[in-house]
DNA sequence: GGGACGTTTCGGCAGACGCCGAACCGTGCC
DNA sequence: GGCACGGTTCGGCGTCTGCCGAAACGTCCC
């Protein structure tokens, strides 16, 4: 101890992401799904060959992790850790060219409710943070603390917050989203919130696609438990309020 | 809005990391200080004109800033959020190579105390947020949010928590330093934090090197006011406690 | 076993990039 | 003005690397 280096060789990671290729890989992987190698490839627009080479670039950097099954390769991150850093560095980063695509609706459909990684976001995940930050479940604005009465409410809405406190990992965590500017609830918590409203059926992921669907018992269960509302996903544009909280306390 | 894609390109964010020289020089950016462009050559082992090429790269990248002053040309980070997202990129990068140097009392320096990008960091970094988590000013433990006996107190102190508090970056960030586990305050209050310990003459910058020197006026306002003590730099190692904290609530 | 398929490995090519020294530009100083 | 000095620009060199097609490997399925 006290002998390392202070600094960090950036050398590595930063040349991890810094090709078009790679990039897009790191993207798609972001939602926290694994995927086959041929896939990668063919959303990154370049062989198979090539993109195997790619993959083993950044499993060797140690972003991605890589899953054999059948005669199929999965990959993908490598942890909580590495979606936290990317998510950071998406900051400094601009947003990624526009291919061709049906992207419009592709991408109404990605705001409104996804994976970022593990936990839950878009609009949906945002609706979460401000309804309980409005009942002191979480405080903090910007940080999203778990407090006393939140830990008590979650536990007894069915999420296993005892597993997330005893986590190693940070019970909560704000993620700030890139296009909305506002936080949604990530860290161990957050994780354990997307996981129950996986296995609940609450959202269900969309077929072939990233982006999650709220369902039917989703929808009601979001309203009688909180009061939460998200906007139609069949209306226009709305952008100025995604979702609308009744109880502010 | 709604229009733009929600992935991030990371290729020109990656590509002005790849290379060591430029990964030297945000490195001794990191610390918050304008360096001109002939020290961070010499630092990172390259000549002027490669020097320059690099830096061209950073600025054009967004990550670095450049401000002529007579005939010099000093560079410094673009912003708090670069160095964020650097910080939270060291998660994921190796800790940069050992050059031969006389590394092992340096370090020990900068291990003491310095300053990360605005704010104070090392083990007096650590000192103070653990005083104020223990005197109930900083809540959530790995989090770091102020509360309101924390805004108090910190203002009786004399930090200009008010400014901080109005500031349009968050108010509070918790900085997890890469060698210690352990969080200290960043944040606009961090920065004001760090601002005030320079300007009362509490901490020194080191001459001609980062890193911070703690002043017999800061040694003692530390102890009298939260009875914090950090570890005499003439001892040998202490790498368990770096710091007492008196009062523990 | 044979064939289809997903994936990796290999060789080769072309473009990009890091490095340098030399030349050039602007500022400060005598 | 003349010179020293910090910094950038330019041309050139060698290396690295992203891309591909062809071939090899392993798995699944008939």
């Amino acid at each position: 101890m006290g002998l390392v280096s202070r600094d960090r060789d950036f050398t590595a990671v930063g040349r991890a992401l810094a090709t078009p290729a790679r990039s897009v890989f790191l993207n798609l992987l972001l939602d926290g799904t694994r995927r086959p190698a041929g896939e990668l490839a063919r959303a990154a627009g370049v062989r198979a060959s090539t993109a195997s080479e790619h993959l083993s670039v950044l499993v060797d950097a140690g972003l991605v992790t890589c899953e054999a099954h059948g005669r199929h390769r999965y990959y993908a991150l490598a942890g909580p850790h590495v979606a936290t850093a990317l998510e950071a560095l998406g900051t400094l980063a601009a947003p990624a060219p526009v291919v061709g695509y049906r992207l419009s609706r592709h991408a109404q459909h990605l705001a409104r409710a996804r994976f970022c990684y593990d936990h839950l976001a878009g609009h949906l995940g945002i609706a979460l943070a401000d309804a309980w930050v409005g009942r002191g479940w979480l405080a903090g604005r910007e940080v999203l603390v778990l407090t006393d009465s939140g830990a008590d409410g979650l536990q007894a809405t069915g999420f296993d917050v005892d597993d997330a406190v005893a986590a190693r990992r940070p019970t909560t965590r704000a993620c700030l989203d890139w296009t909305e500017r506002r936080p949604h609830l990530a860290g161990a918590l957050g994780a354990a919130v997307g996981r129950r409203f996986l296995e609940a059926g609450w959202v269900v992921r969309h077929r072939s696609g990233r982006g999650l669907d709220l369902t039917e018992a989703g929808t009601a269960m979001l309203r009688e438990a909180w009061g939460v509302t998200l906007a139609e996903p069949a209306s226009d544009d709305a952008p100025a309020t995604p979702a609308r909280v009744a109880s502010r306390a």
